[in-house]
DNA sequence: CTATTGCAGATAAACATTATCCACGATAAA
DNA sequence: TTTATCGTGGATAATGTTTATCTGCAATAG
């Protein structure tokens, strides 16, 4: 079992995020230098994050992303099934039906116990990952981590972050 | 988030090896002819489960595999990870620090927040899985599983075990 | 001795992930 | 209106992993 190391791009991008004031934004090109990432590869995940509404793009010149709701409301979750897919890790591929000796399909109406086991295990995965909210990460993070590191990074943020001329969606 | 097609081959075998009386065995080239598998590439996961202690082989004609222990005290999870390996699935690449802003290793000593709270997800997956023993699959089966499919899996099982020599380890 | 079986390693084929690039539409600022 | 910046989508390559096969070897029942 492994998780694309886009995974981790994405969370800290939206923890990033989570720092940037009102309705301003970030450029993807930011947040690779941040991260010392492929600004082109990054952007595919932030691609599946805006298809998935966790985040909203801004065209143009001063242009860029933030979150499309409050910090509160995005789990690791939501995240994770964005970049990754919803399909469940454990695929049953009903190997128990390709034997040599072929029964009727009626044989096989009750799903395979072992499909469901497995499915049962990766509920309780995703239930504790929509536990954990980005706001949790992030204010997780600032109490916890070295400052030297929080102020980087909030430096950071602020150096980068780029007000919008007011306008279209929903304001802080 | 994938799991790889081997993890149904070796949980579907054990649970077939589960029928097998005594300490007799069962050829890996008869569970791949169960399942429509590759017999040498079912021969790779048999393997990994024989090197976790999950199950044992005997050499030789009329050799073949046997689960090492009752179905009892086989989890989903021992399976799972013999066959994927003990990597969690989510792997920090500590990213954080990659950016051009080069704080020192002091500045995080502190866990990466965000792979605490992936890890914690895992650890509650594993914990689902670890409650699921293989004997549970095997008598789930029995009685809720369609009585022809049920009886053909029996039939092929008592067909195709092979009574050993008595001798070495553990007899039922 | 011989046939059957599991084991280890090399290798190939198929597929997925990671990464880069380019043409394009949007848009802020000059 | 022009220009430069930025996100979007598609094409494409590089890389790595999974799946699959084959061969030679050790074990062993008959």
């Amino acid at each position: 079992m492994k998780l694309g190391e886009g995974v981790e791009a994405a969370i800290h991008c939206a923890a990033m995020l989570a720092g940037v004031e009102g309705n301003s934004t970030m450029a993807a090109s930011a947040m690779a230098e941040a991260f010392g990432l492929s600004p082109s590869y990054l952007l595919k995940h932030l691609n599946m994050l805006t298809a998935a509404r966790i985040l909203e793009s801004v065209s143009g010149p001063a242009g860029g992303y933030r979150l499309a709701r409050s910090a509160e409301r995005i789990s690791l979750l939501d995240i994770v099934l964005a970049v990754e897919g919803r399909e469940p890790a454990f695929r049953c591929g009903e190997i128990r039906r390709n034997g040599p000796v072929r029964l009727d399909a009626s044989a096989y109406v009750k799903p395979c116990g072992i499909n469901a086991a497995m499915l049962k295990a990766e509920k309780a995965y995703r239930a504790a990952l929509a536990e954990a909210k980005l706001s949790d990460i992030v204010s997780e993070y600032v109490t916890d981590a070295d400052p030297r590191s929080v102020a980087a990074g909030c430096a950071f943020v602020a150096r980068h972050q780029r007000p919008q001329k007011s306008s279209s969606t929903k304001q802080a």
